[in-house]
DNA sequence: ACCTGAACACCGTTCAAGT
DNA sequence: ACCTGAACACCGTTCAAGT
Protein backbone atom coordinates (compact mmCIF):
# COMPACT_ATOMS: atom_id res chain seq x y z
CA UNK A 1 0.00 0.00 0.00
CA UNK A 2 1.27 3.23 -0.57
CA UNK A 3 1.26 6.00 1.86
CA UNK A 4 -0.78 8.84 0.52
CA UNK A 5 0.47 11.83 2.45
CA UNK A 6 -0.34 14.93 0.49
CA UNK A 7 -4.32 13.95 0.40
CA UNK A 8 -4.26 13.88 -3.16
CA UNK A 9 -7.16 11.80 -4.48
CA UNK A 10 -6.35 8.67 -5.17
CA UNK A 11 -8.91 8.66 -7.95
CA UNK A 12 -7.93 10.86 -11.14
CA UNK A 13 -10.85 11.63 -12.71
CA UNK A 14 -10.06 9.69 -16.64
CA UNK A 15 -10.43 12.29 -19.12
CA UNK A 16 -10.93 11.35 -22.39
CA UNK A 17 -8.73 11.76 -24.83
CA UNK A 18 -9.21 14.76 -26.84
CA UNK A 19 -10.74 13.74 -30.42
CA UNK A 20 -8.66 15.27 -33.26
CA UNK A 21 -9.62 18.09 -35.12
CA UNK A 22 -12.05 17.30 -37.81
CA UNK A 23 -13.19 14.02 -36.38
CA UNK A 24 -16.86 15.39 -35.74
CA UNK A 25 -19.40 17.00 -38.89
CA UNK A 26 -22.85 16.98 -39.54
CA UNK A 27 -23.01 14.52 -41.32
CA UNK A 28 -21.63 11.76 -38.58
CA UNK A 29 -23.65 13.29 -36.23
CA UNK A 30 -26.78 12.90 -38.72
CA UNK A 31 -26.13 9.41 -39.47
CA UNK A 32 -25.66 8.43 -35.98
CA UNK A 33 -28.55 10.00 -34.79
CA UNK A 34 -30.62 8.38 -37.47
CA UNK A 35 -28.83 4.67 -36.04
CA UNK A 36 -30.39 5.74 -33.03
CA UNK A 37 -33.69 6.43 -33.89
CA UNK A 38 -33.46 3.16 -35.91
CA UNK A 39 -32.53 1.19 -32.69
CA UNK A 40 -34.75 2.92 -30.29
CA UNK A 41 -37.17 5.85 -31.71
CA UNK A 42 -37.44 9.75 -32.35
CA UNK A 43 -38.65 9.46 -28.43
CA UNK A 44 -35.05 8.04 -27.43
CA UNK A 45 -32.95 10.36 -28.99
CA UNK A 46 -30.87 12.45 -26.72
CA UNK A 47 -28.04 14.89 -27.11
CA UNK A 48 -26.18 12.73 -23.93
CA UNK A 49 -27.03 9.34 -25.82
CA UNK A 50 -26.04 10.71 -29.03
CA UNK A 51 -22.50 11.99 -27.65
CA UNK A 52 -21.66 8.98 -25.88
CA UNK A 53 -22.09 6.69 -28.94
CA UNK A 54 -20.25 8.91 -31.01
CA UNK A 55 -18.24 9.08 -28.55
CA UNK A 56 -17.73 12.90 -28.35
CA UNK A 57 -18.21 15.78 -25.06
CA UNK A 58 -22.14 16.43 -25.09
CA UNK A 59 -21.52 19.91 -25.79
CA UNK A 60 -19.08 19.30 -28.67
CA UNK A 61 -22.34 17.97 -31.05
CA UNK A 62 -23.68 22.24 -30.15
CA UNK A 63 -21.01 23.63 -32.12
CA UNK A 64 -22.83 21.70 -35.39
CA UNK A 65 -26.19 22.06 -34.34
CA UNK A 66 -27.08 24.88 -32.11
CA UNK A 67 -29.84 23.21 -30.33
CA UNK A 68 -31.45 20.19 -30.46
CA UNK A 69 -34.09 21.22 -32.52
CA UNK A 70 -31.70 22.36 -35.20
CA UNK A 71 -30.44 18.70 -35.12
CA UNK A 72 -34.02 17.54 -35.78
CA UNK A 73 -35.00 19.88 -38.62
CA UNK A 74 -31.80 18.71 -40.38
CA UNK A 75 -33.05 15.07 -40.10
CA UNK A 76 -36.42 16.03 -40.97
CA UNK A 77 -35.01 17.57 -44.73
CA UNK A 78 -33.02 13.96 -44.95
CA UNK A 79 -36.36 12.12 -44.65
CA UNK A 80 -38.68 13.79 -46.85
CA UNK A 81 -35.78 13.50 -48.81
CA UNK A 82 -36.03 9.87 -48.63
CA UNK A 83 -39.68 9.53 -48.31
CA UNK A 84 -39.98 11.43 -51.68
CA UNK A 85 -37.23 9.24 -53.59
CA UNK A 86 -38.92 6.01 -52.25
CA UNK A 87 -41.93 6.79 -53.56
CA UNK A 88 -42.95 5.51 -56.87
CA UNK A 89 -43.42 7.15 -60.10
CA UNK A 90 -46.52 5.41 -61.82
CA UNK A 91 -47.90 6.34 -65.64
CA UNK A 92 -50.28 5.20 -68.47
CA UNK A 93 -52.86 3.86 -65.53
CA UNK A 94 -56.96 5.19 -64.91
CA UNK A 95 -56.62 8.19 -62.27
CA UNK A 96 -58.87 5.74 -60.24
CA UNK A 97 -56.25 2.77 -60.17
CA UNK A 98 -53.06 5.96 -60.07
CA UNK A 99 -54.31 6.67 -56.57
CA UNK A 100 -55.06 3.33 -55.32
CA UNK A 101 -51.43 2.41 -55.88
CA UNK A 102 -49.80 5.95 -55.20
CA UNK A 103 -51.40 6.27 -51.26
CA UNK A 104 -50.72 1.83 -50.74
CA UNK A 105 -47.34 2.78 -52.02
CA UNK A 106 -47.42 5.88 -49.51
CA UNK A 107 -48.58 3.82 -46.69
CA UNK A 108 -45.80 1.07 -47.19
CA UNK A 109 -43.24 3.31 -46.95
CA UNK A 110 -44.53 4.16 -43.66
CA UNK A 111 -44.92 1.01 -42.30
CA UNK A 112 -42.08 -0.48 -43.35
CA UNK A 113 -39.92 2.31 -41.91
CA UNK A 114 -41.24 4.19 -38.42
CA UNK A 115 -38.32 6.68 -38.32
CA UNK A 116 -40.27 8.08 -41.82
CA UNK A 117 -43.07 7.93 -39.89
CA UNK A 118 -42.52 9.37 -36.60
CA UNK A 119 -41.06 12.51 -38.90
CA UNK A 120 -43.82 13.31 -41.01
CA UNK A 121 -47.19 11.71 -39.63
CA UNK A 122 -46.50 11.70 -35.88
CA UNK A 123 -44.49 14.50 -34.54
CA UNK A 124 -45.72 18.20 -34.27
CA UNK A 125 -42.61 19.54 -32.94
CA UNK A 126 -40.95 19.06 -35.97
CA UNK A 127 -42.27 21.76 -38.38
CA UNK A 128 -43.92 20.60 -41.84
CA UNK A 129 -42.36 20.10 -44.71
CA UNK A 130 -40.87 22.67 -46.54
CA UNK A 131 -42.22 23.28 -49.67
CA UNK A 132 -39.10 22.30 -51.56
CA UNK A 133 -39.22 21.19 -55.04
CA UNK A 134 -39.64 17.71 -55.44
CA UNK A 135 -42.71 17.92 -52.98
CA UNK A 136 -44.56 20.44 -54.99
CA UNK A 137 -43.98 18.72 -58.49
CA UNK A 138 -45.32 16.01 -57.03
CA UNK A 139 -48.11 17.73 -55.69
CA UNK A 140 -48.88 19.47 -58.97
CA UNK A 141 -48.76 15.91 -60.64
CA UNK A 142 -51.19 14.63 -58.44
CA UNK A 143 -53.67 17.18 -58.36
CA UNK A 144 -53.62 17.50 -62.25
CA UNK A 145 -54.47 13.98 -62.23
CA UNK A 146 -57.80 14.41 -60.41
CA UNK A 147 -58.49 17.63 -62.71
CA UNK A 148 -57.96 15.65 -65.95
CA UNK A 149 -60.63 12.91 -64.18
CA UNK A 150 -62.54 15.63 -64.34
CA UNK A 151 -62.97 17.49 -60.60
CA UNK A 152 -62.78 21.29 -60.30
CA UNK A 153 -59.31 22.18 -58.99
CA UNK A 154 -60.84 22.75 -55.46
CA UNK A 155 -62.66 19.35 -55.48
CA UNK A 156 -59.32 18.11 -56.95
CA UNK A 157 -57.27 19.22 -54.23
CA UNK A 158 -59.71 18.35 -51.39
CA UNK A 159 -59.99 14.78 -52.53
CA UNK A 160 -56.21 14.66 -52.42
CA UNK A 161 -56.41 15.94 -48.76
CA UNK A 162 -58.96 13.24 -48.24
CA UNK A 163 -56.80 10.70 -49.35
CA UNK A 164 -53.47 11.72 -48.00
CA UNK A 165 -54.91 12.40 -44.40
CA UNK A 166 -56.95 9.20 -44.19
CA UNK A 167 -53.68 7.41 -45.50
CA UNK A 168 -51.83 9.04 -42.22
CA UNK A 169 -54.47 8.56 -40.04
CA UNK A 170 -54.18 4.65 -40.51
CA UNK A 171 -50.41 5.06 -40.24
CA UNK A 172 -50.57 7.62 -37.25
CA UNK A 173 -52.84 4.55 -35.24
CA UNK A 174 -50.66 1.40 -36.35
CA UNK A 175 -47.59 3.67 -35.43
CA UNK A 176 -48.89 4.06 -31.62
CA UNK A 177 -49.76 0.94 -31.12
CA UNK A 178 -46.65 0.18 -32.12
CA UNK A 179 -44.67 2.42 -29.67
CA UNK A 180 -46.63 1.44 -26.94
CA UNK A 181 -45.01 -2.30 -27.85
CA UNK A 182 -48.58 -4.11 -28.61
CA UNK A 183 -49.12 -6.76 -31.45
CA UNK A 184 -50.55 -4.72 -33.99
CA UNK A 185 -52.66 -7.78 -35.13
CA UNK A 186 -54.29 -8.02 -31.79
CA UNK A 187 -58.22 -7.57 -32.59
CA UNK A 188 -60.35 -5.29 -30.16
CA UNK A 189 -62.10 -7.86 -28.65
CA UNK A 190 -61.51 -11.70 -27.27
CA UNK A 191 -62.78 -13.61 -29.98
CA UNK A 192 -61.55 -16.74 -28.90
CA UNK A 193 -62.89 -16.38 -24.82
CA UNK A 194 -66.32 -17.61 -25.91
CA UNK A 195 -68.33 -17.08 -22.66
CA UNK A 196 -66.96 -13.38 -22.59
CA UNK A 197 -67.60 -12.88 -26.38
CA UNK A 198 -71.51 -14.11 -25.88
CA UNK A 199 -72.12 -11.65 -22.59
CA UNK A 200 -71.09 -8.71 -25.02
CA UNK A 201 -73.25 -10.09 -27.62
CA UNK A 202 -76.31 -10.15 -25.10
CA UNK A 203 -75.72 -6.39 -24.62
CA UNK A 204 -74.27 -5.74 -28.26
CA UNK A 205 -75.57 -7.91 -30.99
CA UNK A 206 -73.87 -5.89 -33.09
CA UNK A 207 -70.55 -5.97 -32.04
CA UNK A 208 -71.16 -9.90 -31.79
CA UNK A 209 -71.94 -10.06 -35.49
CA UNK A 210 -68.65 -7.32 -36.09
CA UNK A 211 -66.35 -8.53 -33.65
CA UNK A 212 -63.87 -10.34 -35.78
CA UNK A 213 -63.66 -7.58 -37.74
CA UNK A 214 -62.42 -4.81 -35.30
CA UNK A 215 -58.25 -4.55 -34.89
CA UNK A 216 -56.77 -2.47 -31.91
CA UNK A 217 -54.89 -0.88 -34.99
CA UNK A 218 -58.19 0.09 -36.67
CA UNK A 219 -56.99 -1.00 -39.93
CA UNK A 220 -55.35 -4.42 -41.86
CA UNK A 221 -54.11 -3.64 -45.05
CA UNK A 222 -57.33 -4.87 -46.59
CA UNK A 223 -59.35 -2.07 -44.64
CA UNK A 224 -57.29 0.49 -45.37
CA UNK A 225 -57.68 -0.33 -49.31
CA UNK A 226 -61.56 -0.58 -48.18
CA UNK A 227 -61.45 3.29 -46.97
CA UNK A 228 -59.39 4.09 -49.76
CA UNK A 229 -61.72 2.73 -52.49
CA UNK A 230 -64.74 4.30 -50.46
CA UNK A 231 -63.20 7.64 -51.03
CA UNK A 232 -62.23 7.19 -54.66
CA UNK A 233 -65.81 5.90 -55.23
CA UNK A 234 -67.07 9.07 -53.98
CA UNK A 235 -64.65 11.25 -55.73
CA UNK A 236 -65.84 9.54 -58.72
CA UNK A 237 -69.46 10.27 -57.69
CA UNK A 238 -68.63 13.89 -58.39
CA UNK A 239 -67.09 13.26 -61.87
CA UNK A 240 -69.79 14.21 -64.84
CA UNK B 1 -23.77 42.31 13.06
CA UNK B 2 -24.47 39.01 15.48
CA UNK B 3 -21.08 36.81 15.77
CA UNK B 4 -21.78 33.25 14.86
CA UNK B 5 -19.28 31.87 16.68
CA UNK B 6 -20.46 27.93 16.44
CA UNK B 7 -20.64 27.92 12.44
CA UNK B 8 -24.75 27.71 12.55
CA UNK B 9 -26.10 28.63 9.52
CA UNK B 10 -27.32 31.82 8.95
CA UNK B 11 -29.98 30.91 7.21
CA UNK B 12 -31.75 28.19 7.99
CA UNK B 13 -33.51 26.15 4.96
CA UNK B 14 -37.76 27.76 5.15
CA UNK B 15 -39.66 24.30 5.77
CA UNK B 16 -42.68 24.43 3.89
CA UNK B 17 -45.30 24.35 6.99
CA UNK B 18 -46.76 20.48 6.73
CA UNK B 19 -50.00 20.16 5.41
CA UNK B 20 -52.78 18.40 7.20
CA UNK B 21 -53.74 14.97 7.19
CA UNK B 22 -56.75 14.88 4.55
CA UNK B 23 -55.51 17.77 2.51
CA UNK B 24 -54.71 15.71 -0.69
CA UNK B 25 -56.55 13.17 -2.87
CA UNK B 26 -57.23 11.78 -5.73
CA UNK B 27 -59.47 13.89 -7.01
CA UNK B 28 -57.96 17.37 -6.25
CA UNK B 29 -54.54 16.51 -7.65
CA UNK B 30 -56.80 15.16 -11.21
CA UNK B 31 -58.56 18.66 -10.76
CA UNK B 32 -55.27 20.29 -10.82
CA UNK B 33 -53.68 18.26 -13.34
CA UNK B 34 -56.48 19.25 -16.18
CA UNK B 35 -56.39 22.87 -15.21
CA UNK B 36 -52.27 22.58 -15.62
CA UNK B 37 -53.08 20.92 -18.97
CA UNK B 38 -56.07 23.25 -20.40
CA UNK B 39 -53.19 26.42 -19.30
CA UNK B 40 -50.58 25.01 -20.79
CA UNK B 41 -50.84 21.42 -22.78
CA UNK B 42 -50.65 17.90 -21.59
CA UNK B 43 -46.71 17.87 -22.90
CA UNK B 44 -46.74 20.63 -20.19
CA UNK B 45 -47.62 18.41 -17.53
CA UNK B 46 -44.64 17.68 -15.17
CA UNK B 47 -45.02 16.39 -11.62
CA UNK B 48 -42.56 18.95 -9.99
CA UNK B 49 -45.44 21.58 -11.47
CA UNK B 50 -48.47 19.77 -10.54
CA UNK B 51 -47.17 19.62 -6.88
CA UNK B 52 -46.34 23.28 -6.60
CA UNK B 53 -49.37 24.72 -8.26
CA UNK B 54 -51.08 22.35 -5.06
CA UNK B 55 -48.41 23.86 -2.44
CA UNK B 56 -47.43 20.07 -1.75
CA UNK B 57 -43.89 18.22 -1.96
CA UNK B 58 -43.62 16.15 -5.24
CA UNK B 59 -43.12 13.10 -3.55
CA UNK B 60 -46.50 14.01 -1.91
CA UNK B 61 -48.12 12.97 -5.15
CA UNK B 62 -46.80 9.19 -5.65
CA UNK B 63 -48.92 8.25 -2.47
CA UNK B 64 -51.69 8.37 -4.48
CA UNK B 65 -50.55 8.11 -8.03
CA UNK B 66 -47.64 5.39 -7.89
CA UNK B 67 -45.91 6.64 -11.53
CA UNK B 68 -47.26 9.92 -13.86
CA UNK B 69 -48.67 7.41 -15.62
CA UNK B 70 -50.77 6.19 -13.12
CA UNK B 71 -51.87 9.62 -13.01
CA UNK B 72 -52.57 9.84 -17.07
CA UNK B 73 -54.67 6.79 -16.80
CA UNK B 74 -56.86 8.25 -14.44
CA UNK B 75 -56.94 11.50 -16.48
CA UNK B 76 -57.30 9.25 -20.04
CA UNK B 77 -60.68 7.49 -18.16
CA UNK B 78 -62.17 11.36 -16.98
CA UNK B 79 -61.26 12.55 -21.17
CA UNK B 80 -62.75 9.23 -21.80
CA UNK B 81 -66.10 9.55 -20.19
CA UNK B 82 -66.45 13.72 -20.59
CA UNK B 83 -65.88 12.96 -24.56
CA UNK B 84 -68.59 10.65 -25.02
CA UNK B 85 -71.02 12.53 -22.78
CA UNK B 86 -70.42 15.40 -24.61
CA UNK B 87 -71.32 12.94 -28.46
CA UNK B 88 -74.78 13.53 -28.96
CA UNK B 89 -77.13 11.00 -29.76
CA UNK B 90 -79.55 11.97 -32.33
CA UNK B 91 -82.16 9.78 -34.15
CA UNK B 92 -84.82 9.77 -36.84
CA UNK B 93 -82.15 10.27 -39.33
CA UNK B 94 -81.30 8.83 -42.60
CA UNK B 95 -77.72 6.99 -42.29
CA UNK B 96 -76.03 9.34 -43.97
CA UNK B 97 -77.37 12.05 -42.46
CA UNK B 98 -76.70 10.59 -39.27
CA UNK B 99 -72.88 10.09 -39.81
CA UNK B 100 -72.58 13.69 -41.37
CA UNK B 101 -73.81 14.61 -37.98
CA UNK B 102 -71.94 12.20 -35.69
CA UNK B 103 -68.54 12.73 -37.19
CA UNK B 104 -68.92 16.79 -37.61
CA UNK B 105 -69.90 16.57 -34.03
CA UNK B 106 -66.78 14.44 -33.08
CA UNK B 107 -65.13 16.50 -34.92
CA UNK B 108 -66.25 19.62 -33.18
CA UNK B 109 -65.67 18.24 -29.63
CA UNK B 110 -61.96 17.73 -30.65
CA UNK B 111 -61.70 21.16 -31.75
CA UNK B 112 -63.16 22.55 -28.87
CA UNK B 113 -61.19 20.96 -26.72
CA UNK B 114 -57.45 20.49 -26.80
CA UNK B 115 -57.45 18.32 -23.86
CA UNK B 116 -59.53 15.96 -25.05
CA UNK B 117 -57.42 15.77 -28.64
CA UNK B 118 -54.12 15.73 -26.68
CA UNK B 119 -55.68 12.64 -24.98
CA UNK B 120 -57.78 10.54 -27.38
CA UNK B 121 -55.90 11.23 -31.29
CA UNK B 122 -52.15 12.30 -30.35
CA UNK B 123 -50.84 10.29 -27.35
CA UNK B 124 -49.26 7.53 -27.47
CA UNK B 125 -47.67 6.65 -24.35
CA UNK B 126 -51.40 6.61 -22.91
CA UNK B 127 -52.49 3.54 -23.95
CA UNK B 128 -56.21 3.16 -25.85
CA UNK B 129 -59.94 3.55 -24.61
CA UNK B 130 -60.53 0.09 -22.52
CA UNK B 131 -63.67 -1.00 -23.69
CA UNK B 132 -65.78 0.65 -21.31
CA UNK B 133 -69.82 -0.39 -20.98
CA UNK B 134 -70.83 3.48 -22.89
CA UNK B 135 -68.39 3.46 -25.33
CA UNK B 136 -69.12 -0.12 -26.56
CA UNK B 137 -72.98 0.84 -26.56
CA UNK B 138 -72.00 3.24 -28.77
CA UNK B 139 -70.09 1.56 -31.12
CA UNK B 140 -73.14 -0.99 -31.64
CA UNK B 141 -75.29 2.05 -31.92
CA UNK B 142 -73.48 3.14 -35.11
CA UNK B 143 -72.24 -0.23 -36.69
CA UNK B 144 -75.86 -1.17 -36.58
CA UNK B 145 -76.85 1.77 -38.37
CA UNK B 146 -74.61 1.11 -41.10
CA UNK B 147 -75.54 -2.31 -41.55
CA UNK B 148 -79.53 -1.21 -41.34
CA UNK B 149 -78.56 1.19 -44.47
CA UNK B 150 -77.61 -2.23 -46.18
CA UNK B 151 -73.93 -2.90 -45.82
CA UNK B 152 -72.63 -6.31 -44.74
CA UNK B 153 -70.82 -6.80 -41.24
CA UNK B 154 -67.41 -6.58 -42.28
CA UNK B 155 -68.56 -3.45 -44.82
CA UNK B 156 -70.03 -1.39 -42.00
CA UNK B 157 -67.09 -2.14 -39.31
CA UNK B 158 -64.58 -0.79 -42.23
CA UNK B 159 -66.67 1.85 -43.12
CA UNK B 160 -67.19 3.04 -39.46
CA UNK B 161 -63.68 2.76 -39.18
CA UNK B 162 -62.64 4.72 -42.26
CA UNK B 163 -64.61 7.56 -41.11
CA UNK B 164 -63.22 7.58 -37.97
CA UNK B 165 -59.61 7.27 -39.09
CA UNK B 166 -59.91 10.16 -41.32
CA UNK B 167 -62.18 12.34 -39.10
CA UNK B 168 -59.08 11.92 -36.08
CA UNK B 169 -56.85 12.17 -38.98
CA UNK B 170 -57.96 16.16 -39.92
CA UNK B 171 -57.89 16.74 -35.75
CA UNK B 172 -54.53 15.60 -35.23
CA UNK B 173 -53.40 17.75 -38.40
CA UNK B 174 -54.65 20.73 -36.65
CA UNK B 175 -53.45 20.38 -33.33
CA UNK B 176 -50.11 19.61 -34.34
CA UNK B 177 -50.31 23.34 -36.15
CA UNK B 178 -51.94 24.52 -32.75
CA UNK B 179 -48.95 22.57 -30.65
CA UNK B 180 -46.67 24.93 -32.85
CA UNK B 181 -48.01 27.73 -32.48
CA UNK B 182 -49.06 28.84 -35.76
CA UNK B 183 -52.36 29.98 -37.24
CA UNK B 184 -54.21 27.11 -38.67
CA UNK B 185 -55.59 29.62 -40.94
CA UNK B 186 -52.80 30.00 -43.18
CA UNK B 187 -52.53 29.01 -46.38
CA UNK B 188 -49.96 26.63 -47.72
CA UNK B 189 -48.74 28.91 -50.61
CA UNK B 190 -48.59 32.86 -50.10
CA UNK B 191 -51.16 33.78 -52.31
CA UNK B 192 -51.12 37.39 -52.12
CA UNK B 193 -47.27 37.65 -53.15
CA UNK B 194 -47.62 37.69 -57.22
CA UNK B 195 -44.32 37.19 -58.05
CA UNK B 196 -43.75 34.25 -55.88
CA UNK B 197 -47.18 32.76 -57.38
CA UNK B 198 -46.36 33.66 -61.25
CA UNK B 199 -43.28 31.78 -60.31
CA UNK B 200 -44.62 28.51 -58.76
CA UNK B 201 -46.98 29.12 -61.56
CA UNK B 202 -44.88 28.58 -64.45
CA UNK B 203 -43.19 25.66 -62.87
CA UNK B 204 -46.31 24.11 -61.31
CA UNK B 205 -49.38 25.49 -62.77
CA UNK B 206 -51.72 23.15 -61.05
CA UNK B 207 -50.25 24.30 -57.78
CA UNK B 208 -51.57 27.96 -59.05
CA UNK B 209 -54.59 26.88 -60.57
CA UNK B 210 -55.16 25.20 -57.09
CA UNK B 211 -52.99 27.57 -55.15
CA UNK B 212 -56.45 29.03 -52.47
CA UNK B 213 -57.77 25.80 -51.66
CA UNK B 214 -54.33 24.10 -49.91
CA UNK B 215 -54.34 24.94 -46.02
CA UNK B 216 -51.58 24.18 -43.47
CA UNK B 217 -54.50 21.88 -41.26
CA UNK B 218 -55.07 20.13 -44.94
CA UNK B 219 -58.86 20.52 -43.70
CA UNK B 220 -61.12 23.30 -42.98
CA UNK B 221 -64.32 22.89 -41.63
CA UNK B 222 -65.79 22.40 -45.37
CA UNK B 223 -63.25 20.62 -46.50
CA UNK B 224 -63.44 18.10 -43.50
CA UNK B 225 -67.14 17.55 -44.89
CA UNK B 226 -66.11 17.34 -48.56
CA UNK B 227 -63.66 13.91 -47.42
CA UNK B 228 -66.44 12.70 -45.53
CA UNK B 229 -69.10 13.09 -47.96
CA UNK B 230 -66.74 10.95 -50.39
CA UNK B 231 -67.02 8.15 -48.19
CA UNK B 232 -70.53 8.32 -47.30
CA UNK B 233 -70.98 8.12 -50.89
CA UNK B 234 -68.39 5.64 -51.16
CA UNK B 235 -70.21 3.73 -48.73
CA UNK B 236 -73.34 3.92 -50.37
CA UNK B 237 -72.09 2.76 -53.86
CA UNK B 238 -72.10 -0.59 -52.00
CA UNK B 239 -75.59 -0.85 -50.82
CA UNK B 240 -77.80 -3.07 -53.44
C1' DA C 1 -51.83 6.57 7.04
C1' DC C 2 -50.20 10.37 5.01
C1' DC C 3 -46.73 14.05 4.02
C1' DT C 4 -41.82 15.44 3.72
C1' DG C 5 -36.98 16.65 1.54
C1' DA C 6 -32.61 14.60 0.02
C1' DA C 7 -30.82 12.17 -3.61
C1' DC C 8 -30.26 9.84 -8.17
C1' DA C 9 -30.04 9.35 -13.02
C1' DC C 10 -31.63 11.52 -16.62
C1' DC C 11 -32.73 15.83 -19.88
C1' DG C 12 -31.35 20.41 -22.94
C1' DT C 13 -28.37 24.15 -22.81
C1' DT C 14 -24.81 27.79 -21.43
C1' DC C 15 -20.31 29.13 -20.34
C1' DA C 16 -15.66 29.57 -19.67
C1' DA C 17 -12.21 27.43 -20.76
C1' DG C 18 -8.48 24.42 -23.32
C1' DT C 19 -5.73 23.36 -27.88
C1' DA D 1 -11.87 26.78 -35.38
C1' DC D 2 -13.08 23.10 -32.93
C1' DC D 3 -13.47 20.21 -28.67
C1' DT D 4 -13.90 19.97 -23.57
C1' DG D 5 -16.14 19.45 -18.65
C1' DA D 6 -18.51 21.99 -14.98
C1' DA D 7 -22.73 23.78 -13.98
C1' DC D 8 -27.76 24.98 -14.18
C1' DA D 9 -32.58 24.29 -14.26
C1' DC D 10 -35.41 20.95 -15.39
C1' DC D 11 -37.45 15.85 -15.46
C1' DG D 12 -39.47 11.07 -13.05
C1' DT D 13 -38.75 8.29 -9.25
C1' DT D 14 -36.87 6.07 -4.82
C1' DC D 15 -35.93 6.12 -0.11
C1' DA D 16 -35.63 6.95 4.51
C1' DA D 17 -37.49 9.52 7.30
C1' DG D 18 -41.00 12.58 10.07
C1' DT D 19 -45.90 13.08 12.30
Amino acid sequence: MMSNPQAIPLEVPVRRKRNPRGSLNKEVILAEAFRLCREENLDELSMPKLAKRLGVGVTSLYWYFHTKDELLQAMLAQVSDEFLQALPDHSGLTWDEHFRRYFTDMRRIFLANDVISDFLVMYTHVSMIAPGGYFMSRLNREVGILMDAGLSPQDATRGYQAMSTYTTGTVQKIRQVRLRGENPNLKMFPVDDLPVMSAIGAEYPNLLLTSEFWHRTYSTDVDYEFGLNRIIEGLRSLIP
